[in-house]
DNA sequence: GCCAACGTTGGC
DNA sequence: GCCAACGTTGGC
């Protein structure tokens, strides 16, 4: 598979929205907690330090994407599958060989315009994100450069 | 709060 | 390996 140079991340704002991401240190966190195997996999094996990402809030009202990030990090071991007070715990991942991984992701800027999941819907040229797609649950998926300059268009943004 | 769609778990 | 039961996601 080719590299994708650009993804999707989900969040919930009420838990950890883009704002937060803003505001934190550096304007960075770890993108910990993912337990799919195959949002792993991107996580791991997909993304390249720089990529653009989506930062997409679910559970949210309205749902949608509120900025863009970027990936900040190459992949390391997702430390809270070690944590045993963490709610992303694992007792079977072991430190020698984990199971999960991670990226830093870095706040890039805000939409000038917040693109609700209706309108990300109504594009003919978002037909085929995997984010639309019927029962798709993944919270990390790739966008191709097509979709990605039609969110950034749709959300007041020039490409880049 | 409801519920469709998935993923995971565990008995067998 | 099958599959029913259960838990989770996430829009509405």
């Amino acid at each position: 598979m080719p590299a994708p140079r650009h993804w999707l991340v989900k969040s919930e704002p009420d838990f950890f929205s883009f704002a937060d991401l803003m505001a934190a240190p550096g304007r960075r966190t770890m993108w910990d907690g993912v337990r799919n195997h195959q949002a792993k996999l991107f996580l791991r094996d997909g993304m390249s330090l720089g990529d653009g990402v989506l930062f997409y809030h679910s559970n949210a009202e309205p749902p949608g994407v509120a900025g863009l990030a970027r990936v900040a990090s190459e992949t390391y071991a997702d430390p809270t599958q070690f944590d045993p007070a963490s709610p992303y715990f694992d007792p079977k991942a072991k430190p020698e060989a984990p199971t999960w991984f991670l990226r830093d992701i870095e706040a890039v800027e805000a939409l000038a315009t917040f693109v609700p999941l209706a309108t990300l819907k109504s594009s003919t040229k978002l037909s085929g994100m995997l984010l639309l797609q019927k029962g798709s649950r993944l919270s990390v998926t790739p966008v191709t450069a097509p979709e990605w300059r039609e969110v950034l268009r749709l959300g007041g943004l020039k490409a880049r």
